[in-house]
DNA sequence: AAGCGTCACAAACAAGTGTTTTGTACGATC
DNA sequence: GATCGTACAAAACACTTGTTTGTGACGCTT
């Protein structure tokens, strides 16, 4: 494996294991088993390489979660969701660091966008009922990311506490427009 | 004003500037117009300074919502939303990177769980029809927690794409238990 | 007035930081 | 076969980091 592709992955490793905050040049050299100056010769410099990872994660993040979903088609999507987080849970983690990285690295940001985007729309593939207009079919996979990214930030916070799936369908049955929402 | 307070000020304005990844104790002293040493006498190291600054974002943030949902009840508490995040960018991001670090810092994790109880039953409060029981209050209430923290997440990373308000209602207005949701 | 604890300050500290330099090995090119 | 550009490695670099030290001022009690 040639030295810059050791780099990303050991940054993308350092990502779920010290978080961003706490990744130092050598940490990644470390765990890439690479050489601290190859950084800045494949790279520029640690913040870009951290970029690229950063992008490279979400990908692979989005990846992930579409396997779980397409390869058996859960019974209950929120459901699936807690799963996959209680099994990936440092994953997620470092996505949200990712997230707010993204304020202040539009490369990043626009990469999330791309992602965020294409999963509203898988998920209104998936989810939505064929019969339906087209325009609420992908409102509908809006609302299902919207619930999914909720969801994780409230799991990662408080398992216990947090809307388990039960909560969440209860809640859509119960719902009536016009009491706020 | 004391040093101490100071500093937690400071801090604060540091985590909203410059973020919690690269806020250096030189910078909270300058932010916060107090002396470098003082981090290290009132509080024992610059991190727990920045945990303690945190846990006071969190309480601010969830006053300023509180808020804005309390004194002019909104037609749409979406739409409400999204106002509240154009205007107070920063402090959303600020928001986001404070939940990474809640992974590794047990007081912060617990101050946002408790956050995030309160949102949930507040929430209830205001939103759910008072004729329904209170368990499906409760689920209304987390619903509404949840769609509001994915929907923050979507608009931070692109206003253009993310969800609108009048796409969520629409959503949940057309959305059936069954179809996976 | 003397003693004491609290607090703030400037300066210094050692450790860690990202980056650069220097050197070497290896192929491809002419 | 000499030359050149690429790729990796060890060491050094200059700088920033969080923390500590030493000093003095202020308020309080005795």
């Amino acid at each position: 494996m040639k030295e810059r592709d050791k780099l990303i992955e050991g940054a993308k490793r350092c990502l779920q294991e010290r978080g961003y905050a706490h990744t130092t040049a050598r940490d990644i050299a470390r765990a890439s088993g690479a050489n601290l100056a190859s950084i800045g010769y494949h790279f520029g410099s640690k913040d870009a390489l951290l970029v690229e990872a950063m992008i490279e994660a979400t990908a692979d993040w989005a990846d992930k979660l579409r396997q779980a979903l397409v390869e058996d088609v859960p019974e209950s999507v929120w459901q699936r969701a807690i799963e996959l987080l209680d099994l990936h849970r440092p994953v997620f983690v470092a996505g949200i660091e990712v997230f707010a990285q993204a304020e202040r690295r539009p490369q990043l940001r626009q990469a999330l966008a791309d992602a965020q985007e294409t999963a509203r729309l898988e998920l209104s593939h998936w989810l939505a009922e064929a019969a339906l207009p087209q325009a609420t079919r992908r409102a509908i996979g809006a609302l299902c990311l919207t619930l999914l990214t909720g969801l994780v930030l409230q799991h990662l916070i408080d398992p216990d506490r947090a809307p388990t799936a039960e909560t969440l369908t209860e809640a859509l049955r119960a719902v009536r427009v016009g009491a706020g929402g």
